[in-house]
DNA sequence: CACTTGACCTGTCCGC
DNA sequence: TGCGGACAGGTCAAGT
């Protein structure tokens, strides 16, 4: 199992591994250093106890793993974190890859530590405390502040649907609007310049100036990209290295996001890198063109 | 309102 | 080598 960031497609990988490992287990308890996004809701260590999980499984990029009790819990992991289960058989690890997804645990970026009867620990590990774990209701689960405003998902959102949504937000820069989670949920600023560069879009186009075979490239590059890198992040025991000849991160993946300064695979023009709604966004500047 | 900026955190990398 | 600044995959609140 490998891994490299969470987005929709990280996040798809290691919800796949944790659902076959922690169905049926059941909970013996939790601890964790960070209670400021730690959320209990009312509910306690005792309504935890006992408790067996039933399914854990994805919802834009919120992880969601549900009991047979009242109560499901739900974790985003954000920018860095990481989920990691280990028993006396089997490790499984998935997220952002800094600390490395083989290093001990718990460490000292460790959040939470669910602990399992029999046991297996699920940790939490999360570098820049931006993450959170909620036990939420699960009658209100669907609708947390975390998830119940999602749009579709990006990976099942149809053609026709998603340019129809697209004719909705004309004035949107494309970049910022693929990674509106309200808009289609799990693209961040990695996928949204992964697509992008697919669909030979430059990031900043409005969304009023696509063509239709652009938004059906747009479409296609979604899912291409998030399923290569699924395919990759579920098969390989190293989806990044560290390159020895200067970006920290490398991703096997990757056409256009981090490869600032690298030929173009597709025309060899170097790929550039551009401050955009705050976020960078890599393009191609020879085949993403803002004007055309 | 819609849109932009700052805040949340800690660590690494790059240039001087 | 040391130091300061930019940057990092996300999201929400506050400000304009």
């Amino acid at each position: 199992m490998g891994g490299t960031m969470p987005e929709l497609p990280e996040v798809t990988v290691i919800v796949k591994g944790l659902d076959k490992k922690l169905k049926g287990l059941t909970f013996a308890g939790v601890e964790y250093d960070w209670p400021k996004k730690f959320y209990w809701n009312g509910f306690s260590m005792k309504d935890l106890k006992g408790a067996k999980v039933k399914k854990v499984e994805r919802i834009g990029k919120v992880v969601k793993i549900e009991t047979d009790r009242a109560f499901t819990i739900l974790i985003h992991l954000k920018l860095t974190g990481q989920l990691i289960y280990q028993d006396e058989k089997t490790r499984i690890a998935g997220g952002h890859p800094i600390p490395p997804l083989n290093s001990p645990v718990p460490n000292k970026t460790t959040r939470a530590t669910f602990e399992f009867t029999g046991g297996g620990h699920l940790y939490f590990n999360d570098l820049r405390k931006f993450g959170w774990v909620k036990i939420v209701h699960s009658d209100q689960g669907s609708v947390d502040s975390a998830i119940g405003k999602l749009g579709p998902d990006a990976l099942e959102i149809s053609y026709k649907d998603f340019a129809q949504r697209l004719k909705k937000k004309p004035n949107s820069r494309i970049k910022k609007l693929l990674m509106d989670q309200a808009f289609v949920s799990g693209i961040g600023n990695i996928y949204s310049d992964e697509a992008l560069w697919r669909a030979k879009i430059h990031p900043a186009r409005s969304v009023a100036s696509l063509s239709e075979v652009e938004i059906k490239a747009l479409h296609k590059g979604i899912n291409d990209a998030m399923k290569l890198a699924i395919s990759k992040g579920g098969s390989s025991a190293n989806s990044f290295v560290g390159s020895g000849g200067g970006k920290g991160l490398f991703l096997s993946f990757a056409k256009a996001y981090h490869m600032t300064g690298r030929p173009c695979e597709r025309c060899g023009a170097l790929i550039v890198r551009k401050k955009m709604d705050g976020r960078s966004a890599h393009f191609c500047p020879a085949c993403q063109r803002l004007e055309p």
